[in-house]
DNA sequence: AAGTGGTCTAGACCACTCC
DNA sequence: GAGTGGTCTAGACCACTTA
């Protein structure tokens, strides 16, 4: 239990107090200045230190333990927490819009769609009931012009009112739903895999070649609302995410 | 601009004041009750409303805000807002922990090193200078014996003092690092790749299988720390992460 | 018993922005 | 000008935990 120095708190007089004590602190912590272990003051002392209510000086060390910096309990105070297990996090755009960003010109086409109960292949892939009713897709992705990314959706009837009338002549189903659907829980997963060769015919790349296949499920409480498996090619992929160890900077 | 009811917002008695508005507006939002573009009552109408204090609303809807629920502007109100672009997280754990987790026996071993001005080859596929002094190691992390995940790794001598005086005999290098250097910066590529002959011959695979290839930089402030490149087999890996529109669940 | 953080109040002043 | 949120204060009481 290292002991701090008080007067290590300096403000610099930009913005409100609250957040110049939680940077102040907060620098000390990212800086190693205080390493984990080290005793924080208590909410008095910085409080007669840096001539703010408790109110004040309390907001700051709250958003502080919130963000995983500080570990705060009663009696014993509040001591630098140990850096928390790194995690990466990627934005998932919508497919025209991640086109779009790069620069291309954006186009899909439906190649196939079921609705009704699915097959027993498609309930496996999917790890769904043969007895749901669900709409399947496969839709191709094109950026200018050359394809980019396959995509085969089921969208659950029961989840999504209004499935049943949507052609997706106007926008691609992903997109679609983000407007018509509601979901309170996703999972993601993304693995390497080779390219079929349906697939690979598809998307104009040789057989066996290296994909990235990003798979989404979401609910809606314990409603699924849809499960899609996107089909990236390697070479044309790489979702890049940036971040400290405390969240995004 | 939907109009809301004020009398919708019922707390339910359990535990904080603040935490249980923040809770029951949070549900009429995720519920749909409350859909994007609703305005919510006003401070003082909630205060009326339910008997708190201002400062007691005001902590519960600025949680919400920060939570990306609602966006509050001064004059012209609170409205809920649009569901986020979504993003997916995915935990980085420490190999040893992840094999460990899997209930398999953990292993490695330093394949090579090499520590001075990398070769122009290295040099290049990390992206760094070849003035800079490092340690380029190559790693083999195996789970019950097999081959697992292929490291190699660049740690920069400027940004991890003692990296020459440690010979990873006790920890592998990422553990290492994690104890003793600081980082305020990363970033994370995931692609799929086909394995080369010599990174299959090494994984026990056969010569481009696809793997996922991830590749994490990190940095202190603008000094570089370390950059890894980790080739997990695709047909043993898949990261998984779960998650709502507005976090963690 | 006493030190620490957690919550809450009543009120104040200010900043922004729409009318 | 007036309605809204943003910040801050001074004080209070409570809950928890250690000495």
């Amino acid at each position: 239990m290292t002991e701090t120095r008080l007067d290590a708190v300096k403000l610099d007089g930009a913005g409100p107090v609250y957040d110049q004590i939680r940077r102040a602190i907060r620098d000390l912590v990212v800086s190693g200045a205080w390493p984990p272990g080290t005793s924080v003051p208590p909410e008095h002392a910085l409080m007669e230190q840096l001539g703010a209510s408790r109110m004040t000086v309390h907001r700051a060390l709250v958003q502080l333990a919130r963000e995983g910096l500080i570990t705060r309990r009663r009696r014993s105070g509040t001591i630098v927490a140990s850096p928390p297990a790194s995690h990466a996090m990627f934005d998932i755009l919508s497919i025209p819009e991640e086109v779009r960003r790069l620069g291309q010109h954006y186009a899909y086409a439906i190649l196939s769609r079921s609705d009704g109960r699915p097959s027993a292949e498609v309930a496996e892939r999917f790890g769904i009931k043969r007895s749901e009713r669900v709409a399947h897709l496969i839709v191709l992705h094109r950026a200018d012009g050359k394809p980019h990314v396959l995509e085969e959706r089921i969208i659950h009837a029961a989840g999504v009112p209004g499935v049943g009338e949507e052609d997706f002549a106007e926008t691609p189903p992903g997109d679609w739903l983000l407007k018509h659907s509601l979901w309170s829980q996703a999972e993601h997963a993304i693995s390497a895999v080779g390219a079929g060769a349906e697939d690979a015919a598809l998307l104009d790349i040789a057989e066996g070649e290296p994909c990235l296949l990003v798979e989404r499920r979401t609910w809606n409480q314990a409603q699924p609302v849809t499960a899609v498996r996107l089909l990236h090619p390697g070479s044309r992929h790489r979702f890049v995410g940036r971040f400290g160890p405390y969240g995004a900077v």
